[in-house]
DNA sequence: GTGAAAGCGCTAACAC
DNA sequence: GTGTTAGCGCTTTCAC
């Protein structure tokens, strides 16, 4: 009948009561721990489902020391034109299955990572909310300030894309190196072997890591580095442009140009367009991200998809373990997403 | 003494020692409650931060009875191609600034609208993290059953852009009617007389309330209504590429397209352009919502800047008063983005 | 395997 | 204005 009254809570004792057992059984069957005989367990669970009886996050929170909530924490895009908007969504969206499958909820909390006090600021929230556990995405995963800081209040933290690893630390990272170099296999397939690329921002390792993998490609296939051919982009839209049209001007044009992101791509792409050039037909154009974008541009553009939301799911996971389990990091490869924007080199046709 | 050693976690008892009073008005001072002299404030403010003290959520949250948590619902974009992340961002965004505003964090729940038993999956939501409010966005702050079950369990709730409001109810919404209207303004005065109109999905009533606005426009100006120039589009690019196509195929041909939403806009776009047709030059394109895509279509799209964080951040402030005031609702006006897709119409040259 | 009792750190109700 | 006391609903010892 209790549970017919509705406005009243239906606690824990409600659930013994029903079950004839005591509330520390309950207890241990809510929280899935050993030691319950499996009879016990269902004449349990028989009368948490006929009450529907839920447990009180807040109780559990205090009684436990810790809040079950992981702290998701990446760069405020807001100064942005939101350009970063879909990495964060599918952030979200891999930390929230992670945090369904295990007992927790997600906190999200952007921050302005060129702020000073940013260390304090995380402090601050981890002591009010006791957060159970950080994922911490670029680039703030390369600051050491905030990772520090982080660590100065024992909570446990996982680091996406982390630059520089140290060691007895938990990441999870991509394979944007090699994935880079599988790129240039595609280009060099298409008959390209004057390729460009575009750098990124070098203060992202990450994307330091798909210049890398560039040159890994070239080498792969002994392919001479020219240095005109690498240009020096700031990540945005606007730098992809430029780049483009320094790489127009030169007397020795090449025949595909190669972004560290999709955003400079886009640009480049929309560069070569307005010259008159055609892609892929006089230049082809590859980029890396797969944000939105991407897809919508005409022609549409190949790119290397990481897999982000994979990556941050796994990292709430290892959270999950990670009281019990050494620091340990994970990859979760990325894959090329080959699309209208690279075709057959002009020569070889 | 007590604050140099970490560890030790410093409680309302050490506050209240300290500043020689008794627990309870520490309490009162944390949470701004009348009736504590300045110079007891002053005292206790001062213990507060030499012990560095900050309040447990977890404690105040089962004493309170409330999370102190506001949970932000949306719509899970997971099944799309992410077209909405910006305007999830903006979203959680506008939330975020009011909640640090308040002594509140935020929840964010994406979940599946088209899944049968979300009330339900709501309802266990609310009764586990005992969310003080929500704030729910379209289209799911348009469906009855969401509606009703979070009223079922007396969660203050506040609607975005709700289509029919209810009497006695929450909610913030923007002036979709009006400023698409405005926009018919701004085309008639580049000389646009033939105008067409790309409607977006029926179900999300503010969608329909544009084209309501483009009606209200078209009437200003005595401009007669030409169901041929009206077609349907499901909010899709493609829907809006396929309008387009039978758009063109018409003999009379519109000089001016307004499409429901930008990611219709751009399809249209790019199929005029495809066609080989200049954009504004041959035919103007309009967008509504001001997608982080629309800055970067080439033209740049001229759309229609929804509040969307404005209007986020009003929702979650007004749930704070919720407890205390009269449901009332508020509208933040949207505001037109003019760039290059919209120019003067051919015959007026 | 299971249970009893003692908190977790705070707020609420009421006394002063 | 301020203090006292009793919970909030759970987890954690530790005993059996």
């Amino acid at each position: 009948m209790r549970q017919s009254q509705p406005g009243q809570k239906v606690t824990i004792f409600d659930v013994a009561e029903r079950a004839q057992v005591s509330i520390k059984t309950v207890s241990r069957v809510v929280n899935r721990e050993p030691n319950v005989r499996d009879s016990t367990r269902e004449k349990v669970e028989k009368a948490i489902r006929s009450l529907r009886y839920q447990p009180d996050q807040s109780a559990r929170n205090l009684a436990s020391q810790h809040s079950h909530l992981i702290g998701l924490v990446y760069d405020d895009p807001e100064r942005y034109a939101l350009p970063s908007a879909g990495f964060i969504i599918r952030m979200q969206q891999g930390a929230l299955r992670a945090c369904r499958a295990g007992l927790h909820e997600l906190l999200i909390h952007p921050c302005d990572f060129s702020k000073r006090n940013i260390g304090s600021e995380l402090r601050s929230l981890i002591r009010a909310t006791r957060l159970s556990g950080i994922v911490l995405a670029p680039p703030l995963s390369n600051m050491p300030r905030v990772v520090r800081a982080i660590h100065s209040t024992n909570t446990p933290l996982v680091r996406l894309s982390p630059g520089r690893r140290l060691a007895q630390e938990w990441y999870v990272e991509t394979n944007d190196r090699e994935v880079s170099a599988q790129m240039i296999d595609h280009l060099v397939e298409l008959g390209h072997r004057d390729i460009a690329f575009i750098k990124g921002n070098e203060t992202h390792k990450a994307v330091g890591n798909r210049y890398l993998g560039y040159l890994d490609g070239l080498a792969r296939y002994d392919i001479k580095v020219k240095n005109s051919w690498i240009r020096q982009g700031d990540n945005a839209f606007n730098s992809g442009e430029q780049a483009a049209k320094e790489l127009l001007a030169l007397s020795k044009r090449p025949s595909a140009i190669f972004a560290a992101n999709d955003d400079m791509a886009a640009g480049a792409m929309r560069y070569v367009l307005r010259q008159g050039l055609r892609v892929p037909q006089d230049i082809s154009v590859a980029g890396f991200d797969d944000v939105t974008l991407s897809r919508q541009l005409d022609p549409r553009l190949t790119t290397i998809r990481q897999p982000v939301a994979r990556m941050t799911e796994h990292a709430v996971s290892l959270l999950a373990q990670s009281t019990t389990t050494e620091p340990q990091g994970h990859c979760v490869a990325a894959s090329l997403a080959i699309r209208e924007s690279t075709g057959p080199a002009l020569h070889s046709r």
